[in-house]
RNA sequence: GGGGUGGUAGCGAAGUUGGUCAUCGCGCUGGCCUGUCACGCCGGAGAUCGCGGGUUCAAGUCCCGUCCACCUCGCCA
């Protein structure tokens, strides 16, 4: 073994041999991926990270290296010596003469005749095959990660993400951002999303939080004078896990002083054209000539698609009908006629409206089966929906299957079919209620039907990259429960001039310089322009009800800093797992992360986490509520 | 916390109304094979059917509970 490592150095990787290299003596190192025992002949199929060589032992060429070569096995690491030759021709079973180069790979042209061999170390066989596709327990592939990372599809996903940092740091470095750090251990600060604490051992009984995100830190560096900042950076949010959320997640995050919105966009426009160059070799220009991705209002995505992500692959826009609804007093139909009573007797306001009434229009071509509508139905219930009111549409226009609009007045049924362009043959599908459960339902619904119309793929692209900026969403929500006004992201955001003036008369009329960057229905960016105006500030937090003492205590240095001089600046944060996720059609975030959480935040690997002793505790100063049952010990 | 899908040999799957069915493919293992690349041929081993209860003469199958993984609502820029 010494030999190998000391003396014979590695030549080539497993990817680099080509016709060109035949004759020449080179030395390989890698896994067995694959072994063809003849007898006489052995062929393995050598693997590193660039590819796949076939080496053959040869009892005529090296009677020992052969004899070593009966014992190997699938992922066993060795070293090679030998010499590389053309593959030649071969007879088929037909008895013609045939190339027997392979096709299927890089250096399938070439082979390597093995005269020395070398054994590094032995594997168990592994527990489940290292095959390109698998359909093994994702449970037993994260138990046994470092497995699972030797395959070729998590190997190119990580090679992907070495290739988005680079250029993002080339690009953003080339557009004058200084690549600064900021502290992971920081100030807890309560609101948003759920911190991880840590522990001070030296300040017993006090916590640091993990950084939710640098948002803080960034905009003081602006206070600072360093004017463009980036980071590629771990930000932990201790918040439920879906496919495209993990506790720990990379952002790639931005500032910039003395820029409006339009400045932040075309940076990022930039950075994301130059990713999709180097990790894909897609050049967007083709699909946005001019290098602009297109915006659209909140409002309008919240109104056509149910939520501030929409996919714009495919149409099927939702359509709201509640001043429809309202105009027709509830057109015979029950449950619209309360809704409508509510506004007349002015227990619902129109410019709040507490609940909503919306349809979908599922085309005639889409063909649903009385069972597949009934599915529809099973599918938004599981959302927190009621139900699915549905009719569908006879050629003479009436409604039938609707037992829910027996009653429906002529008028107002005609106004729907004018509002939504819907015919015979087309299924409606309604939902009305609270107006976020109606838009979570309707959103979900219009992707489901998405996927099930075959109009955009389950995962991946499908080659179609739609990306589209959100812009404009109010500042303020209304809070049922506090019945008061709430940030709807965070107090920080600068508002349009234009309706700075009704911060505090009518806070549900002020939009704001907040953004979000949307591809293929997934978030994948999102930031503002911040407030850096004391007076406007002190509005913003009159409106949220935030006394001064509170704003003090919250986001005093904040505060502070802003006082000093602090030039106009805004920024985003891009997600940097989403966005490797999307272009590598990969289907959750665990596939392009390598040594992700499961859905309950642990790790399958290590185990963690763990409970910790009570003098580990004690030296801490925490006492635990409850002693968690002790999970059996895993075997890896 | 709610809704849903899944868990049968190392891996992937089949298993009718409860009753010789614990089956198939891959892998593993012993043997043979000098042109394979999903190599081939002959033989073999390997499973308390996720776990715990219950119903029954009899449970992989029915009932209850529970654990784990995944999707999702709530939550989360």
């Amino acid at each position: 073994m010494a030999k190998f490592i000391d003396e014979l150095k590695r030549t080539h990787r497993c990817g680099d041999l080509r016709i060109t290299d035949v004759g020449n003596e080179v030395v390989l190192f890698g896994w067995v991926h694959t072994r063809r025992d003849h007898g006489g002949l052995i062929f393995i199929d050598l693997r590193d990270r660039e590819g796949i060589t076939q080496i053959v032992f040869d009892p005529e060429r090296s009677l020992e290296a052969h004899r070593v070569a009966e014992q190997l096995r699938s992922e066993w690491c060795i070293g090679i010596r030998g010499t590389v030759r053309d593959r030649g021709m071969q007879r088929n079973r037909k008895g013609e003469l045939v190339s027997a180069h392979n096709p299927k790979l890089d250096t399938g042209a070439i082979e390597v005749v093995v005269s020395e061999v070398v054994l590094f170390n032995r594997s168990e066989p592994p527990p489940f095959p290292l095959e390109d596709s698998l359909d093994t327990r994702e449970e037993i592939r994260l138990t046994y990660r470092y497995l699972d990372l030797r395959r070729a599809p998590l190997q190119r996903t990580l090679r992907k993400r070495h290739v988005i940092n680079q250029a993002t740091r080339r690009y953003l470095s080339d557009q004058g951002c200084l690549e600064l750090e900021t502290p992971y251990m920081v100030k807890y600060t309560p609101g948003g999303a759920r911190n991880f604490l840590v522990p001070s051992r030296i300040q017993r009984g006090k916590f640091f939080a993990l950084a939710e995100s640098p948002q803080l830190f960034k905009q003081l560096f602006m206070v600072a004078g360093f004017d463009r900042y980036f980071q590629i950076v771990k930000c932990f949010r201790d918040e439920d896990l879906r496919l495209d959320r993990q506790p720990e997640f990379t952002q790639i995050d931005i500032e910039l002083s003395f820029v409006n919105q339009d400045d932040v966009f075309r940076l990022v426009e930039g950075l994301i054209f130059a990713i999709w160059k180097e990790a894909l070799g897609v050049d967007l220009h083709e699909v946005y000539p001019t290098g602009r991705f297109p915006q659209m209002p909140f409002a309008e995505s919240m109104r056509d698609y149910g939520n501030d992500k929409p996919d714009l692959r495919f149409a099927m826009k939702h359509t709201d009908l509640t001043d429809l609804v309202i105009e027709h007093e509830g057109g015979g139909v029950a449950p619209w006629a309360e809704l409508a009573r509510k506004f007349r007797d002015g227990s619902y306001r129109r410019d709040l409206p507490p609940e909503i009434v919306k349809v979908l229009v599922v085309p005639a071509s889409a063909n649903l089966s009385r069972a597949e509508s009934d599915k529809l139905e099973e599918f938004v219930k599981g959302m927190g929906a009621k139900g699915l009111a549905r009719a569908k549409i006879a050629d003479d226009g009436s409604w039938t299957q609707a037992p829910l609009f027996k009653g429906l007045a002529a008028g107002l049924r005609e106004a729907i079919h004018k509002a939504t362009g819907a015919g015979p043959g087309d299924l409606l599908c309604f939902q009305f209620g609270k107006e976020a459960m109606v838009q979570t339902v309707m959103a979900n619904l219009r992707i489901h039907l998405g996927k099930k119309l075959g109009l955009i793929p389950e995962v991946g692209h499908g080659n179609q990259w739609n990306f589209l900026w959100v812009v404009n969403p109010p500042l303020f929500e209304y809070d049922e429960e506090r019945k008061g006004w709430v940030a709807a992201h965070h107090a920080f955001t600068r508002p349009h001039d234009e309706h700075i003036e009704c911060i505090e008369s009518d806070p549900g009329k002020v939009l704001c310089y907040r953004y979000d960057l949307v591809l293929n229905g997934f978030e994948i960016g999102g930031g503002s322009i911040r407030l850096h105006d004391p007076e406007v500030q002190k509005k913003v937090f009159r409106a949220l009800g935030i006394s001064d003492e509170e704003a003090q205590s919250k986001f005093g240095f904040l505060l502070q800093a802003l006082r000093f001089g602090a030039p106009p600046h805004g920024g985003i944060a891009l997600g940097m797992d989403r966005i490797a996720m999307l272009l590598s059609e990969a289907e959750s975030l665990r596939d392009v992360i390598p040594f992700p959480k499961t859905q309950k935040g642990t790790d399958l690997m290590t185990d963690a986490p763990t409970p910790i002793s009570p003098e580990q505790l004690s030296e801490l100063a925490i006492r635990t509520l409850e002693i968690d049952k002790e999970s059996p010990p895993r075997s890896p």
